[in-house]
DNA sequence: ATGTGTGCAAACAGTTTGCAAGCTT
DNA sequence: AAGCTTGCAAACTGTTTGCACACAT
């Protein structure tokens, strides 16, 4: 299994291109560009495979469709820009997240999620 | 509009009861109890309804359909037990989370999630 | 040649909406 | 009595699966 087609080369190529969590929509968009006629299930399809090799990490976000990224990045920080959307893995770690926990609460893993304006989208509104 | 129905204060009931964000299975299992024949299209439209009056604070989590609870909690910081899937808001607050953005993004809020055991998953596992 | 991978369409799960009947006002 | 509210079922969106054909091995 694992065979080396043209539109799993477009994904895994799309996937280091961009140094962000991409989202199934995003991943189409972007490989579609390289591969003519790709489906959506076929996406889904070798998100699953890349997931199940290890060769991808899933990243969950509150309201948000999962994303999806190279592993070994920072998992626990992310940002996400509140104008286009697009998230970005923040670098740092808190101390002590089990601190911040109800009382008696075992605390094993955190992730935290910062919002606000990115980069391009400060640049963009500061033209206007 | 938002009359007083059995429905509905069926649901203000089990939102008031209950000192944790519910999900809408959770909210219409709740309020069955209350109301027999309860649908679950019901409950999305007392959630949407209470959510523009102002009466209900929407949850997002990562990877989790949203929850509901009153207004007015701490909303920045919840913990889930990832026995048995509940979530509870945490108290406390970050002091600088603008610290640990990428370089030159703007950020304006986050949100921290916890993850581990609650107290009453650790009580059960201790006493198996 | 074998059998995995793909695209399409159908199937699914969660959420929203249309409709006729019921209930609150 | 008027019209908002409800339950049911259909519609919708995002994700998964079945199937026949294409293609990598």
């Amino acid at each position: 299994m694992n065979r080396n087609t043209k539109q799993r080369r477009a994904l895994r190529e799309v996937i280091e291109e961009n140094d962000r969590p991409l989202s199934p929509p995003e991943l189409l968009a972007l490989a579609s560009v390289k591969v003519d006629g790709l489906g959506i299930a076929t996406v889904y399809r070798t998100i699953k495979s890349l997931l199940e090799d290890g060769a991808l990490a899933q990243v969950d976000l509150p309201g948000e469709p999962p994303r999806y990224e190279l592993p070994g990045k920072s998992m626990n920080h992310h940002f996400q820009c509140e104008t286009c959307r697009k998230v970005f893995d923040a670098p740092g770690h808190l101390d002590a997240p089990q601190t911040l926990a109800p009382f008696e609460f075992s605390v094993s893993d955190y992730s935290l999620m910062l919002y606000g304006t990115c980069k391009d989208c400060l640049a963009t509104s500061a033209t206007k």
